[in-house]
DNA sequence: GATGAATGAGGTTTCATTCAT
DNA sequence: GATGAATGAAACCTCATTCAT
């Protein structure tokens, strides 16, 4: 088959196995079901995604490109802006990435523990079956560090244009406002019986406060 | 049987269950294996857990009991300390015991995601087979909320001591720092490969980053 | 405990059984809901009866002996009728009974079966377990061959007072007799969906025309 | 899978299970050792039958199909018999099939009961579980009457050739024969000490004496 | 002996994964 | 590559039976 082809099969596949997941939860939805929802043979699914691990690492990978795509797009777009600027709106991106994606925030969630699984001593040998030879378990350990990449990247431009205070390491900026996104987004998970209050807080206002305190920290003297 | 023989066996299968969970996984823990680990038969383990998600629930509800006892105890020992210092030790103490349990911490995680899931709609149909009806689960929901209001107690005790600042909403930052913490955990769980390096960056370093950030957000004038 | 009232629980718990298995059958009757139907625990059922198949076994030794107790009237009272007459009695009875008692019918014929089941080779080593050492399994071989006896008696008094045939060997003609009730019996039980019709044929045609050719077949000349 | 395929793997099974059952009896045969001698599967073994009671009926199934054909043939090659000698020779030819095959005659009679069970009030609610929508109680239930009919047939016939006396109702004493050879059977199953006698009775002069009373009821001018 | 808890054995079910055609 | 059938592993369940107190 050629390679065009293929993509677009798998494509659609993922597409399928995303409602699955999104609609049932990973452990609920069934093999059978994805590849009938994308019309082949659960056969035929095996052939393109070796296991179901290596079908959710596929929507994993797939997610952190998204992620990827969109901050290479703020960095292109952004040029012009301070690299505060930047970096902030790639946060916020994150954030709201997150956000509207669920399974993709989860799938990113998934992947850290799992990589902490797989490390209790130095092998990989833990790594649950279906994982061990996943193709896209390689490729994501190729991309895992680039959003963090990116938006350190645009903090040290801020170092150099102003924006950003001296003392600040984007490396280790970069993690604590990566961590507070995803602290925020995994509550915010929680509260999906009352879609805007969490424990009578409003989401908005602690995704802003959220925010605030990122530019505070960056920008502080 | 006696409550106290009985809530003992239970403690008990918790144990190997946690031990079991922590060193294979839980979907690759078995329950003969659990049964046999804590001594009993399968059948008996089925007649205290009625399923292998359930006794997962029942270990959430060790992790947030045994936080809450935490918070309890520093509220006790920390009544002639400000309330800025109170809520900073239960912060502390937070970090220091997600890191140290990284399965509690892994199964408070999970149950922020399931009661997500099980809320698309507004019933709980979609709550995986074993949790409907979980006892355990029930429970979880009772005290779901006690860690967060510990903290935000001891904020608003900050308030009238003076040790926090006047315009801090003690629910918006209790939640806030949950998030912080949250997040960092997460972090921190993926750098299992260098104990205390993520991306270059100290783990030490962003933990004392994080806690210091916390308190200059709740005491800044 | 004195026999008497021992022998009177026992008395208690066969009737429990009896309506446990009369209602749901063997195989669904839990010892649990025949205990509580006696009043009794589980345990103390087992105390009694040692196992699901000598609980059965009871009943069974229960039918046989009610039916040797009519018999056995029924010998008494004919004692001035003739040895035709007398029989012919029986058999009638032995069909009534049958009739009013499917449980004690059918644990007959399972007693039969089982019989023949254990005895593939000479031993009694394929016996199912529970029927091993069971009490009421020694006292059915001593009764089983009774009614029997009693009917070739009548035949063979039949034959001396010239009611029956001279060339009628007694127990040829009782087997006989016996195994067309059987067959009667086992039919008539496939007919509960309409209790007096099988196959379009009237059942009390059937008896009345079974009846009457057993006395044809004793007293033809 | 192509009918015939199917056919015969089902086929296969229900030997391998034939086989269990006569030599440990039903409730000691087990799924796994049915499966192992049928060199499949226990999941597939439930892929083809849906129950251990389900794979009983089909042997029953079996069974009676195994009769209709022997009874078919009968009729066939019996056609310048007269309805007598024919109706004889199914009458035997059951006898002949209990006989040698005691799981088939008593899954025969266990038939019996069961719908005898199930008809207690007029829903099939008491059905053992795994009864319930068993394809093959389906289909017994759609060919129990055959056998009758076919020797009610022959008696018919008898009828106008005149070798079945006038008054003779076809139904009525296919019936009656039927229960005979039934009773007959029964007995026979219990004598497996003794393989010839029973109660010192030969069972084949029993035998030739049911076969003889049949004969003369029927044709008894 | 009575009681509640536990056991052992095996039936039933669900799926991810693989085989054979 | 596509298809239907089969497999293996383990969850889940029901009960007769037994143990410990």
């Amino acid at each position: 088959m050629k390679t065009a082809t293929k993509t677009l099969k798998e494509a659609n596949i993922i597409i399928a196995a995303e409602n699955a997941f999104r609609t049932v939860g990973f452990k609920n939805a069934k093999m059978d079901d994805i590849a009938a929802m994308a019309g082949i043979t659960k056969v035929t699914l095996y052939a393109y995604f070796q296991s179901k691990e290596n079908l959710y690492m596929a929507i994993t990978h797939k997610a952190v490109s998204l992620l990827v795509e969109k901050f290479s797009k703020i960095k292109k777009n952004a040029a012009r802006k301070s690299g505060l600027e930047a970096g902030m709106q790639m946060i916020n991106a994150f954030m709201n990435f997150c956000e509207a994606n669920f399974l993709y925030s989860e799938a990113l969630l998934n992947y850290f523990s799992l990589i902490r699984t797989s490390n209790k001593g130095t092998d990989l040998a833990k790594l649950p079956e279906g994982i061990k030879d996943s193709i896209y378990f390689e490729k994501m350990q190729e991309i895992q560090n680039q959003p963090f990449i990116f938006i350190a990247d645009e903090i040290s431009r801020g170092k150099e244009d102003g924006s950003v205070a001296e003392h600040i390491e984007p490396m280790v900026y970069t993690v604590l406002s990566w961590a507070n996104c995803i602290g925020y987004i995994k509550l915010i998970s929680s509260s999906g019986r009352h879609t805007d209050q969490l424990l009578n807080v409003s989401l908005r206002q602690l995704k802003d406060l959220n925010l605030k305190i990122a530019r505070d920290l960056l920008s502080s003297k």
